[in-house]
Order: structure tokens, then C-alpha cells, then sequence
DNA sequence: TACAAAATGTAATACAAAGTACAAATTGCC
DNA sequence: GGCAATTTGTACTTTGTATTACATTTTGTA
């Protein structure tokens, strides 16, 4: 009785056909709302036809999509009854170690943000802020992508923002370019780069202020670092995790974007323009 | 716009009969759920007629039944299924909320995992395992960072794996190779981009196994995709939040690392020695 | 490659629900 | 208490939806 809809499509989706999984994917993407519409438009948003939605129903047991409907509805009756329930639900969802990897990723974001001042952020995001200088992005060889990530968040809402690619030397030709107070916000986990090293004592040399996200163990850029923000890293498995800092790239962005947001805002709408036109 | 419909209900009722006062009251007693119901169950339960129903929904201001409907569930959709709300009632009850965007991110990622069975995991893992076929990455503007973190790991675990870089044209191209059991990995994000959509189109027509990992609002691409993964992305803030599929790409990671342990271990140990040598 | 089996969609059908006209009932007023 | 105005419900029509039969496509296999 007290199995959820949602339990009994994970118990029985490994039965299911193609569309059909569609139609469940659809389902708990969008849950429950869209069954509570009708078959047609359920079928539209999943991309398949209405006899497939109606198949997928039956398959979960209902003996048709009224009866469906109404056990949905009972479903949230109970949720919105309680809306703390929620909140429980999850968190007893804490034991189950289905996934070690995701609760060892949230256990490591967690711990980072409880060690990680205010201040820290707030410093860095106001040099990442500061719109009369340059920002240069650059990060190792798994690392990187996050780089490139922020740097394409960054370009929409300021100038002056560029992503070093390529190798070591085609960075080094830009150091020409960077100059006192422009800021370089490098990222380095483990196994440090000798390459990113050497860049970031050069970097500092001419008096540029840098940015480091690196890992726990904190890269041995950090002596030449301005700013540093260190991330969990560790995982079950036999790579590092690196989302703890991609989720720091995001908090940064968006530490940017809210200081910026006058004149960002501006900058948003002309370049849709530019784009539409 | 914001006007709730249990506010316009107080506004109005003054102006209303009494038997139309009655379907108010037992729609504010059962709200919203008994609004979402038929017009006969409605009235049963209040205790009238069914043109009595339709006359006070009208009243209300809409133009028929399905319309009233429409936007009691849109509020209800509000309400639900916005993880913010909850993460913002969650956090606000522990106090603790310096870090709104963390706060969100990880409610976003419990709530993905928990609805994604790990069959589904386990199929686009296995998709990625099969070391006989090749595999293509691509993401759109801000996920394609992802897909090339994901192609860097991949890459080092096994052999024929190609993130497809440059414009449309340039993956267009690379078509040509792609084939029957072929598989593609594919981000993409609202706003989801055409010419992603016109490559998948292409590449499942070659009989290309595709894997798509995308937001909650599902990209139109789940129409050609054999595994979808869908991952929340609401944050608070302008942007979304790529965190989730970020993490999603790593439990892929880690997956066909897992699966592919002895062989990979070798194939590391050479790389190291070409390296080093 | 050809065949059988399974899956999926198209299109017609059956059904249920919303909407409407009008008659009955109720209420307010003189 | 009788008349007009309003409210309410009944019975019917219209509309839209779920359902189903069947053709088509896809998939797996020899």
C-alpha cells in the first residue's frame, strides 16, 4: 500500500520498452504534475503516442488512466498535507547507500562550505568583480573544463575576461598582456601541474592577483596565491571528485553575477540583441 | 498575474449565492486537490448541482472548467515542484542559510539520484563499457565543458572516445564514422540548443545509441535517446546549475572504471610508461 | 539477408465530461 | 399571499478524451 508511484515505476522500469521508459523518465521528471494532465498532452511532452502512455500505465497496474490519475492525487493530497513530510522522506533517503559516490560528493560539499569564511568568497568575488581589469582563466588537465565553464559565465557579464587555451607557451605569450592587478584565477588539484606552478610564479612576478581552487591538500600554488579556496576531493572510487569545485565555480558566478547585476543586466540585453539581429 | 485563486476566491465571495458559496468553501476546505478533480465529483461533494460549479468558476474570471484547472495546477507546480521552495524551507528551519546556492545544489542532487533508478544508471554505463564501438561526447554552450571533463576521464580508461569540438559543421563532418552501435553522449540544457537537436536527429537516423543527460524540463532531444538522465538544475540564482549533471557525469565515470578495472588498470600503466619513458 | 516477434504509432470508436437551455424552486418585495 | 426576480437543478447537447483494433515499423535471430 504505502508504495509511492514513483517506487513502483524504479521497480518496474527495467520491464519497460523503450518509449515506455520514456514515458517514465517524463514522469518522474516532471512529477507528478504531468500525469495529472491529460493522456495527449503527456504523450506530447514525453514524445511518444498516447497508446504507449496507456500501455505504461497499465504496465504499473492500474487498470486505466483515471485510476492512475487518482492514486497521484491521493499521493499529493498526503504531501501537501505535510509539507515537512517532504523534507523527512529525504533525509531518511541519508542511509541508503546506493550511490556512495553522490553522498561522499554532498559530504565533501558540506564539509568545504563549513570551512570556507564568508570573507574568503566575498573577496575573490569582488576581485572577479573589479570590471576595469583583465580576468585570465586557466586550469590542469582535469581541471580545466571547469575553467572554461567559468570563463563562458563570466564573458556574458563582463568584459575583459579570457580563457587561457591551448598549451604552456601560447599562455606564456599572454603574460605579456597581464599586468598588476589583474587577476588569474587558476585551478589545480592533485597531481599538481608543473606547468600551471611555473605560469603562476611568473604571473605573480608581474604582479597579477591570483585566484586558487584547488583540493584539500592545496596546491603548491597557493604560495603565490592572493586567494585561496580549498575543496574536498575525495571519493570511493579511483578518481578525485571535482564537483565540490565546480560547484564553487558556480557560487562564484553567481557571487559575480549579483554584484554586477546593474550593469550585467544591461550587458545581458544587448548581447541577445546582437544575437537576434 | 500573482493573484493566487484562493485569494480571488475571498475577493469575490461576497458577490456569490449560496450554493456557490458552498463550492468555495469546499474548494478552500480540499485545496486544491478537489478543484483538480471532474466538475460532477466537484459538485457532489459540495453538495450542489454542476452548472452551479461552472457558473462560480466563471465567476472567478475564467472562461471554462479546463482553464480554471490550468492554473490551479500551474500554482500547485509552483509550489511542489520548485526544489528552491523546499530547500528554502528546509534550510530555513536548521537556520543555517549562508550558502543558499550550496543549500539548493545539494537538495537538487539528493532529489536527482533519488528519483533515478540505478538500472538506468547501469544501462548508459554499459553503453559506455562496450570498448568495441566508439564513442562521441558534445555539450551545448555551457555543458559542453562537461562533456569534455567527461571525454578527458573516458579517454584514459579506454580507447575510442572523441569529444566533437568546433561548430556544427565541423561535427557534421565526423558523422560520416558514426555508425550502428556507435553510442553518443549529448548534454543539453534549456535553452536547448537547435543545432544540437539537428545533430542528434542525424545521428540516430546512422543507428547511433544515444545518451542524453539534461535538465529536469527533459531536452526535445529524449525523442532520439536510448538512456535519458535527468538531473535537476534550479538554483537560486540567474543561472542554472549544471552541479548535478556535473556529479552525473562522474557516477558515469566511475561506473565504466569499475567495469572495465582490469583492463583499464593495463591500459593506465602503459599511458604512465609512454609518459615517463 | 530474410523471417518471426515485439514494439510502436495511426486512426477509428466508445465513453465521459463540460457546457447549455430551460423548467422548477426559492427568495425578496409590495 | 401573490408576483417578479433571482437562484438552482434537470435533462440534453456538444465537445473532448480515453480506449482499442489494427497497420506499420523496428528489433532480434537464424
Amino acid at each position: 500500500m504505502g508504495t509511492s508511484i514513483s517506487e513502483l515505476i524504479s521497480e518496474k522500469i527495467d520491464a519497460m520498452s523503450t518509449s515506455e521508459r520514456k514515458a517514465a523518465q517524463t514522469l518522474i521528471a516532471n512529477y507528478p504534475l504531468i500525469g495529472l494532465r491529460t493522456v495527449a498532452e503527456f504523450s506530447a511532452q514525453a514524445g511518444v503516442s498516447s497508446p504507449t502512455i496507456l500501455r505504461f500505465v497499465s504496465r504499473l497496474g492500474f487498470q486505466g488512466y483515471p485510476e492512475f490519475q487518482q492514486a497521484l492525487q491521493q499521493e499529493l493530497a498526503a504531501q501537501i498535507q505535510s509539507p515537512l513530510n517532504r523534507a523527512t522522506i529525504i533525509q531518511s533517503s541519508k542511509g541508503s547507500a546506493a550511490y556512495p559516490l553522490m553522498e561522499a560528493a554532498i559530504e565533501n560539499i558540506r564539509e568545504t562550505f563549513h570551512h570556507l569564511s564568508t570573507q574568503q568568497l566575498d573577496d575573490a568575488t569582488e576581485a572577479l568583480s573589479r570590471t576595469r581589469t583583465h580576468v585570465y582563466l586557466l586550469g590542469g588537465r582535469f581541471t580545466d573544463p571547469i575553467a572554461i565553464y567559468m570563463a563562458a559565465h563570466l564573458k556574458i557579464i563582463r568584459s575583459g575576461v579570457t580563457h587561457l587555451t591551448g598549451q604552456e607557451s601560447n599562455w606564456r605569450d599572454q603574460l605579456i598582456d597581464m599586468g598588476r592587478k589583474d587577476v588569474l584565477v587558476i585551478f589545480d588539484i592533485r597531481r599538481y601541474q608543473d606547468s600551471l606552478i611555473r605560469f603562476a610564479e611568473k604571473a605573480q612576478a608581474r604582479g597579477v592577483e591570483i585566484v586558487l581552487i584547488t583540493d584539500q591538500w592545496l596546491s603548491p600554488i597557493a604560495r603565490f596565491a592572493r586567494h585561496v579556496i580549498a575543496g574536498r576531493t575525495a571519493v570511493p572510487s579511483p578518481w578525485d571528485s571535482s564537483t565540490t569545485l565546480f560547484l564553487m565555480a558556480e557560487t562564484l558566478i553567481a557571487g559575480v553575477t549579483h554584484k554586477l547585476q546593474n550593469s550585467s543586466a544591461e550587458r545581458i540585453r544587448d548581447m541577445e540583441q546582437l544575437r537576434d539581429g
